[in-house]
DNA sequence: GGCGGAGTGTGACCGAGGTCACAGACATGC
DNA sequence: GCATGTCTGTGACCTCGGTCACACTCCGCC
């Protein structure tokens, strides 16, 4: 137990500063892809804090489909989990791992006086709270407002990596983006007539970034 | 000015709690119905605690549509506010006076130092960021995935008075949900032919409670 | 090699709801 | 009274995007 904590230290500074008793409390996790860290209506029992790989909360309806609210990064908690624990109400979404997942996870309890008591993480909790409120109204406005071709575009601009590729099925940028998997299909293949992006079986890449980036504006 | 903020110091208790400089840098401030709090990429100079009076804070689109993000309700800040004055960032939105609004505003810079001292005013703020996040959340499941007839149903039930009043027009309630005057206007005249509500001009009396707040479950 | 499952491409269809264009109804002030 | 502005009702229309139904392709596995 003690080994993985040092190797969150290093990736959490923040852990530094909690009393030694909560620390002691502290279990550290590994999830497989897929793995649900939180399902909707859940009382939590802890405040899991991502050390390595990527999780992502999403909210679903009744008709299957799925949405993604926002990821939760390495370094990052999963604050809604940690307003749930002070404010006692149920989880409102699921949390699942996207990639493997290292997280270490406060108590409760522990997590409750470490709040009280310790400075720097009442800042990551509210910087993060802070944060994540801003992503959700960004959220809100593209649901309301945009086009999912615009929506689409922009978040391949976003989440393409450093040579312009997304290892994702359609199905998957459907999930996060809250719509099916035929509208996703039709939108992309469209794009790549207009050459914008290339299309292989569970792959995206991205010719022109600039311009899916300013897509419909 | 100490007048007004003896008033304020009933309905917003923690004010109490604040350092004495702190407070006697706070403004009192009176708003119209419609005068606008924030505008949209400002940088706010100050947190607004409502005392009196209820505030909106809403998002707009480029074709001239209007959504209601949530309400501020007396005793409430305009937490959006406190998040850009502590990370920085420009006002993500709208916020105005819906009725005539009773404030007090604490200085940024007063502000700051009262959230570094007083654990009651970092309470307030927190537990206030944790709601409105639960709040918007709801909200992006219920522009992603409910119809707006069940969504005005909810709306009227929820926003009625005692006596199942609702004194707003059409076009209020369309700005509140997102959506156009004409779907507002249809959806109601619906609600009438079903007996859920009675029309009136600038005013909707619910008959039906109970079976607006389940419609379409 | 053949099978089966996952991923993709596409046409057909349809319903929700946004937009336009009016026409009335009501309220207010002159 | 009349005039003017606000509010509401409604029909026509169209677009976006959700759904259904398939066919086809790729890949791993037995």
């Amino acid at each position: 137990m003690t080994q993985p904590l040092a190797a969150a230290r290093q990736a959490v500074p923040f852990l530094d500063a909690l009393p030694e008793a909560v620390l002691r409390s502290a279990q550290t996790v590994s999830l497989e892809p897929g793995a649900l860290i939180c399902l909707e209506g859940d009382l939590c029992q802890g405040l899991p804090i991502v050390v390595e790989g990527e999780a992502r909360v999403y909210r679903t309806s009744d008709s299957g489909r799925a949405l993604t609210l926002y990821r939760i990064a390495p370094g990052e908690s999963c604050i809604l989990t940690a307003s749930c624990l002070l404010s006692g109400r149920p989880f409102p979404a699921f949390a699942e791992a996207e990639t493997p997942v290292e997280a270490v996870v406060l108590p409760a309890a522990a997590f409750g006086r470490a709040f009280a008591e310790a400075a720097p993480l009442r800042e990551h909790v509210f910087g993060l709270l802070a944060r994540r409120l801003g992503a959700v109204i960004e959220l809100v406005d593209a649901v309301a407002f945009q086009r999912v071709d615009v929506r689409l575009a922009r978040h391949l601009a976003e989440h393409a990596d450093g040579e312009g590729r997304l290892a994702r099925t359609h199905e998957a940028l459907a999930e996060a983006l809250g719509t099916s998997r035929e509208v996703v299909s039709r939108t992309l293949k469209e794009f790549e007539r207009r050459g914008l992006v290339a299309l292989a079986r569970g792959e995206v890449r991205i010719r022109e970034a600039a311009a899916l980036r300013t897509y419909g504006a």
